[in-house]
DNA sequence: GAGTGGATTTCGCAT
DNA sequence: ATGCGAAGTCCACTC
């Protein structure tokens, strides 16, 4: 038995995940990405192209050079060199043809449901990848501030036994208060989240709120800071301010939202308890 | 003066749009990432890699195989072999830093508001592109049947004047309704809308629409086919049916969204008229 | 700078 | 299959 690591460099060797061309001739070009769309391999195309799409809307995309992509589940993005969003695109489910007229490589991607047809064409190409790659990693996302908002809502008690949300988010001079609610014993709770460790600024702010709460109603007030942790020192800034803390690891919020927030988010930290 | 497609050429051979590395030791690569990212070139990365992301939220991504974007501007995609979208990503305005460390490949794209980190960790590459990209082709994307829907809708008098919608997407059996109105002379309007010349199935959607209408008001009922032209031989079955077509240019439709609408609906035929 | 609404949204889960 | 809501949405525009 070989080492995990060698043996995966040999595994590496033996599939050959890339083969690339460099500034290829077009025909050259189009027999490999016929070839890599043909076997459902991921492939890279860089260089100088333009672009018509037809289907929901229309659009046409000028000469310039790009980076545009083919993927294994037939999806089609068309990258210009600035940007998050592909300028053209195809999702998932494509049939290709693919074809050399004229020194030009011509690149169809068509969907059904709905109809869409996206064509790539490319006067010179730079660089073609055609890749075999492996990609069997797990993702896994945990819980956003908002994540550990909704999963409180959804389950008081994560807060404390007897917690009742009012409403959240409401409104008060300079701010929004994440979570209002009523205790067992009446007293109304203002509640300040954060999934990181706790600084002066959550504390500072949460008792800004408290103050301007307590100057609308005319009952007692508590503050509670909802966190994974508190940073250093600022312990005793809570309790000066006659704050409370109360932790919570947005790991286990996560885990609360069994509602349609499920989809993503999964078991991060099996250990989590 | 050159002819432009070999001076082209030409600025293509001296720009050097390419400088890619096929299978690089990791400190080789670090270099060229390096460099690549100090220029704010474009860059692909293909290898085994996994990915820390922090910030609004928090995610894991264990290792696999993937394509890495980073872009001039600064943004980063990270694109596992299948789906339209990215698995992990940074928008545009990151700080990058790379490192080499013990045979890994480290680099990490921050930004400010929302501060958010992204590390991706490379133990093996497969193929760098350090890329020179020239792109300033105009993209243009005209309207959908669903702009068309809105722009009738805004100016009414699209259709015809004096034509007032009530409703849109009225929903009657089988189907919903584009847009349904009334006329100058209080006769009702059923519309159907096609971006694409109108074909017989989209004449007898229009009729049943019609006569489901008819079957539940009391007062004359209209249909129109709106489409910027009609199919061979459409226009008798239209006639037929007692049915009336209008032609309407989907372009034309783009330009009338002039609201927040104008940031995608460019002008893209200035020959319309 | 914050808030609002649209997207060739995509994606995932519900019915 | 269709519909609904969320997204680390992104993006452009308004106040």
């Amino acid at each position: 038995m070989l080492p995990s690591k060698i043996s995966g460099e040999l595994e590496v060797l033996s599939r050959n995940p890339l083969i690339a061309m460099q500034n290829p001739a077009i025909d050259k070009a189009a027999q490999l990405v016929r070839e890599a769309l043909t076997e459902r391999k991921a492939l890279i195309i860089v260089g100088n192209c333009w672009v018509d799409y037809s289907g929901r809307a229309s659009s046409k995309l000028e000469p310039g050079e790009r980076i545009v992509i083919f993927k294994e589940d037939g999806s089609v993005l068309v990258h210009r060199p600035t940007g998050y969003e592909p300028v053209n695109w195809q999702p998932p489910g494509c049939l290709f043809s693919v074809r050399a007229v004229s020194n030009t490589l011509q690149i169809r991607a068509i969907r059904r449901k709905p109809s869409e047809s996206v064509k790539i064409f490319f006067d010179n190409v730079y660089e073609v990848c055609a890749l075999n790659l492996v990609d069997n990693g797990a993702f896994s996302l945990y819980a956003s501030e908002e994540d550990m908002q909704r999963a409180i809502l959804s389950r008081p008690s994560l807060l404390e036994d007897g917690f009742e949300p009012i409403t959240y988010e409401k409104k008060v001079e300079s701010g929004f208060v994440d979570v209002y609610g009523v205790d067992k014993t009446g007293k109304f709770v203002v509640v300040e989240i954060k999934r990181k460790p706790a600084g002066r600024a959550a504390v500072l702010q949460l008792a800004k709120y408290v103050k301007a709460i307590r100057s609308m109603v005319n009952r007692e007030v508590r503050g509670v800071l909802v966190a994974p942790d508190v940073a250093k020192g600022v312990q005793r800034l809570i309790v000066t301010l006659g704050l409370e803390f109360k932790a919570l690891d947005p790991r286990k919020c996560a885990l609360v939202l069994t509602k349609p927030e499920t989809k993503r988010l999964v078991d991060f930290f099996e250990d989590t308890g």
